[in-house]
DNA sequence: TGTACATCAGTGAACGCGCGTTCACTGATGTAC
DNA sequence: TGTACATCAGTGAACGCGCGTTCACTGATGTAC
């Protein structure tokens, strides 16, 4: 916002990006406030020209993470297909897809431990990313019998769960060597079997 | 092993236990080596009589979580029920008792990032708690017509992800405020749907 | 166009801090005789 | 039982390091006239 022309230039967003790339090499906790500024080419003292601290930058790149992840999401849900079926899968597949293309923004808004009121951006960002999730839940659970149905934050919290879990285990190298699948492989079958047992999915198929 | 009568005692399981608190007040991270020792009572350096460095004395920790690990969860299975069902069910109810019950553990083990070779009885220990959620997995696949069965490590890996998930995402205070549902029943309605779908539950109960 | 001035992004030095690790040591415990 | 000796768990001081943060400053940029 008018800062270009400046000495540097766009300091703040570079301040960000530097910190999710460290954030994605070291760790949420690993990342360290004077390396960001070294990588955008400054002294540590400038950054309180920009951000109160660090944490508020760390905030500040899960923030920009929840707002591409929302948008990633909507748009998987909104362009995914015919059926609301077929748009929650994608939607499913939009989630993992981001946690590998964005992982440090992935890892900023989920395992940096920031709290989600951090920042009032943050927390409005976050409550958007959660309430599209939702949405794509809730038009897919109108396909079925409301008896038993169960309620939508409940099974967006699921898909959220295993989505979430995937990643963290299966998606990095940590554990067990590696993953005994690719992830996308895992997730999309576990999605689809979660399915089923929703009645959503024909048990034959 | 004999250390007893010494100057302090049983210093170096006083420091896993207190590495195994810090860590679940700070974060596997947060967590610092001279604070340990400060815990225990004892002078930094003392640390380095039992364990070769920071990194060994968390990866002790998770050694032990992954044993008591392993004991739970096959415990859960071999005395679950009368049905593969029942006892897979247990295991699932198990696994996240643990987590709740030591959370030091749990993160040392997960999310410290301690590779899982940084010790020979750290790889041994995380490999026998990961053949015995294999294991119930296998067990109850069993029940699953041979054609349609996935193989058990993947579904084992389904139930690991989604238990792990909801561990995170909900059964701590972290993101959204808290938990939209008691992780506990979360877990379980979300396993239950699991199992519906891979058709080891009747559709109708 | 040119000059004087105000702004304010980034500097560079300094701070106090706690970290992990090393080292020569000390003194309580255990052992040989 | 008593004495001399060996062991080795824990000490305390010191190290070099990089951290986050503060502060008075400087000098390039933008603006008023």
């Amino acid at each position: 916002m008018g800062k270009r022309g400046y000495h540097h230039g766009n300091l703040r967003q570079a301040l960000v990006d530097a910190a999710l790339v460290l954030i994605e090499q070291k760790g949420p906790t690993g990342f360290t406030l004077s390396e960001a500024a070294k990588t955008a080419g400054v002294t540590p003292a400038a950054v309180y020209r920009h951000f109160e601290g660090r944490e508020a930058l760390i905030a500040e790149g899960a923030r920009q993470g929840h707002e591409i992840f929302a948008d990633v999401m909507d748009y998987a849900f909104e362009s995914g297909g015919p059926s609301a079926l077929a748009a929650f899968e994608a939607t499913g597949r939009a989630y993992l897809a981001f946690a590998r293309k964005y992982p440090g923004h992935y890892m900023a808004m989920f395992e940096s431990g920031i709290p989600m009121n951090a920042t009032p951006g943050l927390a409005s960002a976050a409550a958007r990313s959660r309430a599209i999730l939702e949405k794509a839940a809730d038009a897919l659970s109108q396909h079925i019998p409301p008896e038993k149905r169960p309620p939508a934050s409940m099974f967006s919290a699921h898909i959220w769960a295993m989505s979430h879990g995937v990643v963290e285990l299966f998606a990095r190298g940590k554990p067990g060597g590696n993953a005994p699948f690719p992830p996308e492989e895992l997730l999309e079958a576990g999605i689809g079997i979660y399915l089923r047992g929703l009645g959503l999915i024909e048990p034959d198929q």
